[in-house]
DNA sequence: TACATTTGCAACCGATTGGTTTCATAATAA
DNA sequence: TTATTATGAAACCAATCGGTTGCAAATGTA
């Protein structure tokens, strides 16, 4: 299986059930009513969301609630973060160019 | 073909090229060094990348140079911020809670 | 107990993916 | 000119994906 953050929400679906669990729980069933495909399909997604932890469930009686794992989606930011840092880098770099050229001035 | 910058994320050859021509524009070749596939392979990865704007091209004699496309890779922090928004809610939430027991002690 | 509900799993299927090899084109070098 | 280099495109292939249907297990209800 080998599934990881970046295939989990490479499918719109699936991206689509992390915000709708984001503010609350919600059992496939419920989810399920949401899109056009079966409740099958819907907890195949589930399964592939809580392989790679970004949901975790809490049963309750016969119902799974769904939940997400915010901590999880916060990877998503950590990997985002290496490119903000280049950027503030390539800035840097941009800035001490002009203070270059503003020395060389006097 | 219809890709997305999700699902352009979701390959981690296309991840590990987007991280090495953040801070410099590359060429296929250059690119293709550093990973076991063929050339072409990193070729078709390219024009992914390309095709959802994610990565722009520049020509130079027979050399093209690939460069990261940093506003593009802004839209998935667009979309992370969504979330964002409503773990704040959820905090602002329990803040509410809290100040009407605190309300009620008095 | 008998029945309905909620859920996950397995088997299957067509479409897509990421890789390969081969070929064509354009720019540079000899 | 001729050869070399850099690149993209096309054809093909095994593996994976996202969907379906059917079934089994567990819980709740009559």
């Amino acid at each position: 299986m080998r599934r990881d953050i970046f295939q989990a929400i490479a499918d719109p679906t699936r991206r689509a059930i992390l915000l709708l669990i984001a503010s609350q729980a919600m059992t496939p069933n419920a989810l399920a009513e949401h899109f056009d495909t079966s409740r099958q399909a819907v907890s195949k997604h589930l399964r592939i969301l809580a392989e790679c932890q970004l949901v975790k469930q809490k049963q309750s009686g016969r119902e799974i609630y769904y939940q997400l794992e915010v901590s999880k989606m916060k990877q998503i930011d950590l990997w985002l973060e290496q490119f903000r840092k280049i950027w503030e880098n390539r800035f840097n770099e941009l800035d001490n160019v002009l203070l270059t050229l503003k020395n060389k001035k006097k």
